[in-house]
DNA sequence: GCTTGCTCCTCTAGTCGCTAGAGGATGTAG
DNA sequence: CTACATCCTCTAGCGACTAGAGGAGCAAGC
């Protein structure tokens, strides 16, 4: 059953090999099955578990929670507020993600707004890195 | 004139010690003078220097960008165009990555939204993991 | 059968921006 | 004089890969 290579693997799944043998170093993936002259022969739920893990990680979650994830999905009968737990907690962190880079956003656009007018020395973009209080100083 | 010790810069600045080592070892700060007994001495340039460095950073500027607008300030008749260019780029960027997010947020909320009726076997959360194609397969 | 070129293997080291620890020297206060 | 704080250098670790060396195997064309 098992059949397809590595790098057919990568092609499906849009995962890199040395990502892939990545993975199983690190037990995402488990240590697959060998051919006679010692290559990774994988099946179709090679293919889902990496495609799942790959889909988890676009979607930000950390390695360490796919890991968790992963581990629920061995265990039919338990309670799925598991994995709502920790797709709360990623959510969360997800909001707060993007409130530091919105603030940002503003920091930097104003930045540029108030530009400069010809030579570094008047430059309000290095001002405002310098910060409030060193103004006209060298860096 | 540089009595400050790494110590002392370190609190006036917010940047950890041995980060302050690091960027003296990156070339971002010029190497320290040292007293009699090896002691790294620094001056208030040093301090304004790094908090435009600490500064620059909690933007988000990667250390490279950082060091390209360091050097702009050695050039004091360079026109401040190529600050302006660093500081856009930066700001697309921030852009890309909160338009990602925001999509994130979409899809996981909608993901949680969907939940569970008690059992793993059930579970929107993990089956919107594994992707439009492989719900109701092992993992 | 032989050569060419692709894929695969393992292993090590590099990336970025730090952070932590070992093991030792020096400075300061009581 | 004894603590203890601070400093030094050096090495290794983090997360999540990525890149490259050096070698083996496999499939297709001649």
């Amino acid at each position: 059953m098992q059949t397809t290579s590595i790098g057919a693997l990568s092609s499906e799944t849009g995962v890199k090999i040395p990502t892939i043998r990545y993975y199983e170093s690190i037990g995402l993936l488990d240590a697959a099955n060998r051919s006679a002259s010692n290559r990774r022969l994988y099946g179709p739920d090679d293919t889902r578990r990496l495609r799942f893990i790959r889909h988890a990680r676009e979607l930000g979650f950390e390695v360490e929670a796919i890991r968790q994830l992963l581990a629920l999905t061995g265990d039919q009968a338990r309670p799925c507020a598991d994995a709502d737990a920790i797709a709360t907690a990623h959510l969360a962190d997800i909001n707060h993600k993007i409130a530091r880079l919105s603030a940002l956003r503003e920091e930097v656009a104003r930045m540029i707004a108030e530009d400069c007018h010809g030579t570094i020395s008047e430059c309000r973009i290095l001002e405002a890195l310098a910060g409030p209080c060193d103004r006209h100083h060298t860096l």
